[in-house]
DNA sequence: TATATATATAGCAAT
DNA sequence: TATATATATA
């Protein structure tokens, strides 16, 4: 063992670790369960390839899904090698695609300063198209067609490449077809687009394709099992023949098939690569033995698995504790009472999670931790790139390096509120029609005849002279201060603050931007020094990492975030709310082929964020898009092991342990009198939220009801068999109350 | 043309 | 709940 000894990279591995981290230069899959060292068996792997001299930085390419763990990746490596870590092709699918565009922008048929649509920005385009198409939203909806296009381009496919079924399909395909034409016009391309065209030209630049092939010899790829079609395909064509193709991923937490996410890539892959065994990481270094014995017992319950057993050698620790609620209320203040009391035993704030299945679960738990005035930071939901005054500001950018945005200039031709009203906007675009051209091209020719337009025009032109001339953050000023954006901020009425506050971040994040580290590769077309290179780089950035931005980093506060978002993170104390049929697993999920498959995956990810603490909340009721809803517990709780689990109901902040339940089906039998009295409405004999048992599909939950002319028409939700209509007339002899 | 208010309508996870 | 659209009125 030579090399073990010479270097101190290898140093504390398992065995299993050490196997994956040496492997020869040949196709490898690693099966890494959570909590199995995944991220430093990637990372010691490059430093090895590095080190003993079998890759270069340049000939190394590794792909991760986030911003965040692609910088994570970057920090460990240079804390384990002395390496130009900027040299190296490692960052996120999009960031990639999105620097080989950048390089080869002629190549893709794109304008130099292309810009890139966020879903929102793609959505208001699709929205115009179908407008200016005259197609209705009843014939086909924006958000349908954004899905649809988005799935075809995740699965590689162009519009002339479909063939429909049926005419409403030849409609969805024609508008795919209108909707990259006009994208192609206006010199902007979405999420999927930054992916598809890499890939195209790969395929079809002989070239291009040879110096990729020829540079990579190592191509290393995290969360291997979220890749989609087009993602595997663009790996193996930059693989090629000869590079060793390492894949690391872990088909337990596949939870992005909604975004196109293929599981069988991995099977897919021992097949193709003809790799007969994939590498098992199972020692688990994160949780202890309770929470691994429900995550197993969880996972287990899905049929199509690779199969993987995570073990510890940590003790089995505590149970998990379990609270039923009477309402997401008091589910939330049990939660605050609960973190208080952790961290008045010494735990960090920072340590602690609390996780949802969506995002609008949010809003409860942040006031109810406001009041108690715990800090706290939430991820996810409104973006900071997202917000409406920073996408604002950052559309008079777009519009003054790429004039054919047509979408940039929809938004802000009238905001701040300049006397160009709906009427103006239409002039201007039926002469962009008829002239064919785009609407600010339009928008010059009718300057003359209007003054309100000409004032735009001249504003625009100013800008777009200054981005060739004064850096970026002075460009960002201008198009904050000088559009008039500011002072409309300043002159609304009500709570503005806030958005006067971003946009001044906005241009303190312009002053701090660093262009050389925003996975731009320099290219003898770029000039660093050039402003424009900068706004070009910022803007990307912008769109492509919306969700990084953070402010109050290092600060001690208790986080929030979806289950998606906490995938890859851990935390001493875990929180998981909601835990309720319908919510989770959610009801769309039901619907869906293999969609319980996908919610399972999800609730193993998130007990295994878990290292010492972990809680299992859920409310009797809780309030929904201003609706009430009355749930049962979910089924994924039943899943676990009674053994490490822990009943606890909330009493005056005092936990006492709840007489545990006799019956395994239904711990949670006794109602609150709050839920009865606020679903006191007779329904034949039948109130919303009471326990009800059927005959035939056992116990459920009223969760809706109407009044019909003789009797009641109700909805039941029985949990595993699914949410029932059933008519008193016929079905209350079979129907007995239980609570 | 700009703004205020009322009413319908869809609603999950995110690079 | 948030967002879009319609309608009224200045």
């Amino acid at each position: 063992m030579e090399i073990l000894s010479s270097s101190g990279l290898l140093t504390g591995l398992n065995s299993e670790q050490l196997t994956a981290v040496t492997w020869p230069a040949q196709p490898a899959l690693v099966l890494a369960g959570a909590g199995s060292g995944k991220t430093r068996v990637l990372t010691t792997r490059i430093a090895w390839l590095l080190q003993t001299g079998q890759a270069s930085v340049h000939s190394i390419l590794a792909v991760t899904f986030t911003n965040k763990a692609a910088k994570e990746m970057q920090l460990r490596l240079s804390a384990l090698l002395p390496v130009s870590v900027r040299a190296m092709w490692l960052g996120t699918f999009h960031g990639l695609c999105h620097r080989f565009l950048r390089l080869h922008y002629q190549e893709a048929g794109l304008p130099k300063t292309f810009q890139i649509l966020d879903m929102g920005d793609q959505l208001s385009v699709i929205k115009r198209m179908l407008k200016q198409l005259n197609i209705s939203d009843e014939i086909i909806a924006p958000r349908s067609l954004q899905g649809f296009i988005n799935a075809q381009k995740e699965n590689g496919l162009r519009a002339s490449q479909l063939s429909a079924r049926d005419p409403h399909e030849r409609q969805m395909i024609e508008c795919y077809a209108a909707y990259d034409s006009l994208c192609q016009n206006e010199g902007v391309v979405d999420f999927a687009e930054l992916m598809l065209r890499s890939y195209q030209i790969l395929q079809n630049n002989d070239v291009l394709r040879s110096h990729y092939q020829n540079r990579f010899n190592h191509v290393l790829i995290d969360e291997f099992q979220d890749t989609n079609k087009l993602q595997y395909a663009w790996l193996k064509l930059l693989a090629g023949k000869q590079a060793a193709f390492f894949a690391v991923g872990d088909d337990d937490q596949s939870i992005y098939r909604f975004r196109g996410a293929e599981v069988a890539n991995m099977t897919r892959f021992l097949h193709e690569f003809n790799v007969s065994e994939p590498i098992r990481l199972e020692q688990n270094y994160r949780s202890v033995g309770n929470i691994l014995t429900a995550a197993n017992a969880v996972i287990a319950h899905n049929a199509s698995r690779l199969g993987k057993n995570l073990r510890t050698e940590a003790g089995t620790g505590e149970k998990i504790r379990v609270l039923q609620a009477i309402n997401d209320i008091e589910e939330a203040q049990f939660v605050v009472d609960e973190v208080k009391a952790l961290h008045r035993e010494g735990l960090d704030y920072i340590q602690m999670a609390i996780l949802y299945r969506s995002n609008a679960q949010s809003r409860v738990l942040e006031q109810a931790l406001f009041r108690a005035g715990i800090p706290y930071k939430i991820y996810g939901g409104l973006r900071f790139y997202e917000r409406q005054e920073i996408k604002n500001a950052l559309a008079y950018l777009r519009l003054a390096v790429n004039p054919d945005d047509d979408n940039a200039l929809l938004r802000i031709i009238n905001v701040p509120t300049r006397g160009i009203g709906a009427r103006s906007i239409e002039n201007i675009q039926a002469a962009a029609n008829e002239a064919n051209t785009s609407l600010w091209q339009a928008a010059t020719n009718l300057a003359a005849k209007n003054s309100k337009i000409a004032a735009f025009v001249r504003l625009i032109e100013n800008l777009q002279l200054q981005a060739t001339q004064i850096s970026l953050p002075e460009i960002m000023a201008a198009a904050i201060y000088d559009s008039g954006l500011m002072e409309y901020y300043r002159t609304q009425k009500g709570e503005q603050q806030e958005r006067i506050n971003n946009l001044e971040e906005l241009l303190n994040a312009a002053v701090a931007f660093k262009p050389q580290e925003s996975g731009f590769e320099f290219d003898s077309d770029y000039d660093p020094n050039d402003p424009l290179f900068a706004v070009l780089s910022f803007l990307s950035t912008a769109s492509l990492e919306a969700g990084e931005h953070q402010a109050g980093q290092g600060e001690d506060a208790l986080q929030l975030m979806t289950v998606h978002a906490a995938k890859g993170l851990e935390f001493d104390g875990v929180f998981l709310t909601g835990l309720e049929e319908g919510l989770f697993p959610s009801e769309y999920s039901m619907a869906e082929r293999d969609g319980l498959e996908e919610e399972r995956r999800l609730m193993y990810v998130a007990i295994t964020r878990a290292r010492k603490r972990l809680y299992l909340t859920m409310a009797e009721q809780r309030l929904l898009h201003g609706q009430t809803h009355f749930a049962l517990p979910s089924r994924f709780v039943d899943e676990i092991p009674e053994a490490v689990l822990q009943y606890l109901s909330a009493h005056k902040n005092s936990l006492i342990a709840r007489q545990q339940s006799t019956q395994r089906t239904n711990p949670f039998h006794s109602r609150s009198k709050l839920a009865e009295t606020q679903a006191s409405q007779d329904f034949d004999g039948f109130q919303l939220g009471q326990n009800v048992h059927h005959e035939r599909f056992g116990t459920g939950v009223i969760i809706d009801a109407t009044h019909k002319a003789e009797g009641a028409r109700l909805t039941i939700n029985f949990g595993k068999q699914g949410i029932k209509e059933l008519d008193t007339v016929f079905a209350k002899d079979k129907l007995t109350i239980i609570s």
